[in-house]
RNA sequence: GCCGACGUAGCUCAGCGGUAGAGCAAUCGCCUUGUAAGCGAUAGGUCAUCGGUUCGAAUCCGAUCGUCGGCUCCA
């Protein structure tokens, strides 16, 4: 955000607070930041704010606007701002200068509003004429964003430079929209959530199953080759097991209640590493045998808060993409190095190029010592270097068992996903009592690495359906191929082609409809598969096809057998594009 | 979990105190068609659930469940 937006979008939280404050008299203020795409302001209010109400509060900060106000910036001596604002009874706003260093605090007025603020702002609210703002949206917000506060009635606004801006940012979210997942979803049939099986439990249907099948296929094959072994571990663990795995200590919120089976608590697993660590635990280990490289397709369950529930990109059920590597102290930094590439190639056939990496470093409260969580820090620090990622360090961001790295793919229209991360874990090793015998007989402690990279199949799936807006390349479509008559006459070559495409292995749905042929064009083409194949009495004629390509280009007069190499080409390869 | 909005046919939505509606989809006819909607008919609903107010509730009130936009949290 440049300056000028910035002083522009804190300019107008500034009027909205004074708007609301003339409209609602003994309202109370939070704080009102610029944000990436306009503003917001947080109040405490004694009645509840109704969203019809909004345009009203929109109306009188038009006429602040209007009333050209200028905004001025002061210092003031902290004591003197602190009996201000507690005379007001402005109780958030104290709190806020108690937590200043100094004895100086910023302060901005404009009209009969006097503001705890640092900036910056225009000059005048005449500047804010030729900008565009509308108030979007009320949504409840944690005074200083902490559960454990009361919650304030934050007032959302869009503001931009100008009209034009604002229309563009508006249509952008409308593109967004039309990609959503959840309603794609239901145009495809891909995946439903049903009231009686329970919210956020995922129904994958047959079209959505379909492409499930293809991502599992694909990560199964490029894990072999990279070195990995698949295991397999149940849905459920007896709970000595989450005790030492310390899930029932720090995790208990986000687990399922236990079932009791023979006098003992039984508990649905929320991860999968205990489970891998038991197949480690097996037998006893050498150096040998490391590095471990084991992945898993897991099914786990957390028990999610009702409000956080979204679609398929935040679920109580899903399959994460697992795997654990095990190894030694030597051969961490290649490890690290080997997931990273790997997760970068497996980016790169779905078309994510684009991709960004976040370490977080040791917090305070972490367990391990120095060395241990050093030498785990360089190893993410030049695995990312040796990829000449873009990356952020976030420190101090760290998890209490281990560092890791994050990475966030940008999807088509620009957005940011977060998805594979790379944890080490110093805490299961020590609590599970990992060992394995090293060349000098002694007996060490290995590292481990959980990785997921496609993040979790559900989520992963979100964020395809709404990169390709549905549009999946040929080897993720559920229907890959729709064969259609133009009249009855030609009902058996439709079918003679369906048949043999079937037999080529490709997904093929034929409409055998009496409808004339635009209204199937039109039916079939909401399914967004990716080839359309017509036939009329031209093309049973010349034993030809005519194909309509999606994005709507027709080629005519083509022979099925050229098509179906080409296209069994194309799914073979994974290609992104349509051959034709 | 918290703040706000919303739940009417498979889907998208209208109706907002006086006997449940439309379009699409489905089914059955007719039509035999040349690149995004052919015509007609039929069927489909305890208006999320439970309770209250009322002579009368889809409509007003309350609770519960669910969905959506946020907050907190997160694969």
């Amino acid at each position: 955000m440049n300056e000028k937006i910035l002083r522009i979008r804190h300019s107008f939280s500034h009027v909205l607070a004074l708007a609301v404050k003339r409209l609602y008299k003994d309202v109370k203020l939070g704080i009102g930041p610029a944000i990436d795409n306009g503003f917001y302001y947080d109040f405490d209010f004694a009645q509840p704010l109704k969203e019809e109400e909004l345009s009203k509060i929109e109306d009188e900060m038009r006429r602040i606007i209007n009333s050209e106000q200028e905004f001025i910036g002061e210092e003031w001596e902290k004591e003197k701002a602190r009996k201000y604002f507690f005379k007001l009874g402005e109780k958030f706003k104290v709190e806020l200068i108690d937590d200043i260093q100094g004895d100086k605090v910023g302060i901005y007025k404009n009209g009969e509003f006097i503001d705890l603020c640092k900036g910056p702002h225009v000059k005048n609210t005449s500047e804010l004429k030729k900008a565009a703002f509308k108030l979007s949206s009320i949504a409840g917000a944690y005074w200083k964003g902490s559960e454990r506060n009361p919650m304030l009635t934050r007032i959302y606004g869009l503001a931009f430079e100008n009209q034009k801006k604002l229309d563009e940012y508006i249509k952008f979210q409308e593109e967004a929209a039309k990609r959503d997942h959840r309603v794609l979803a239901k145009q495809l049939d891909l995946y439903s959530v049903n009231e009686y099986v329970g919210p956020g439990l995922i129904l994958w249907h047959p079209n959505g199953a379909t492409i499930r099948l293809e991502i599992e296929n694909f990560w199964r094959e490029r894990h072999l080759a990279s070195g990995y072994k698949f295991v397999y571990t149940p849905h459920i663990g007896r709970d000595n097991l989450w005790k030492t795995s310390g899930h029932l200590g720090f995790y208990k919120d986000a687990m399922y209640s236990p079932m009791k089976i023979d006098e003992i608590n039984y508990y649905i697993k929320p991860m999968n590493c205990p489970f891998h660590i038991q197949i480690y635990k097996s037998k006893t280990r050498s150096y040998r045998d490391l590095p471990l490289r084991w992945a898993e397709l897991g099914t786990v369950y957390r028990f999610e808060k009702a409000g956080v529930l979204h679609g398929l990109l935040r679920v109580r059920g899903f399959t994460q993409d697992d795997a654990h590597i095990i190894c030694s102290r030597e051969q961490v930094e290649e490890e690290v190095e080997r997931v990273l590439n790997f997760s970068l190639n497996i980016w790169d056939v779905f078309g994510f190029k684009d991709v960004k990496a976040y370490i977080s470093t040791k917090p305070r409260d972490a367990i391990g010592d120095e060395e241990l969580w050093h030498k785990a820090e360089k190893s993410l620090m030049l695995a990312v270097e040796k990829e000449n990622l873009k990356y952020e360090i976030d420190e101090g961001g760290g998890a209490f068992y281990g560092p890791k790295i994050d990475l966030k793919i940008k999807d088509a229209i620009g957005r940011e996903w977060q998805t594979t991360t790379i944890q080490f874990d110093f805490n299961m090793p020590e609590r599970f009592q990992m060992e394995y015998s090293g060349s000098d007989g002694k007996l060490h402690r290995p590292y481990m690495i959980h990785r997921a990279l496609l993040g979790s199949l559900e989520r992963f799936f979100g964020i395809l359906i709404e990169n390709f807006a549905g549009a999946f390349p040929t080897w993720l479509s559920p229907v890959q191929v729709y064969v259609l008559n133009i009249t009855s006459e030609q009902e058996r070559y439709a079918k003679s082609i369906y048949d043999k495409l079937i037999e080529n292995g490709i997904r093929t749905e034929v409409d055998f409809s009496t409808e004339p042929i635009s209204g199937k064009i039109r039916a079939a083409t909401l399914l967004k598969p990716p080839y359309i194949l017509i036939v009329g009495k031209k093309e049973m004629e010349k034993n030809l096809i005519s194909i309509k390509i999606r994005g709507n280009k027709n080629i005519y007069d083509i022979d099925l057998n050229d098509f179906i190499s080409k296209i069994k080409e194309e799914i073979k390869t994974r290609k992104l594009t349509l051959s034709y």
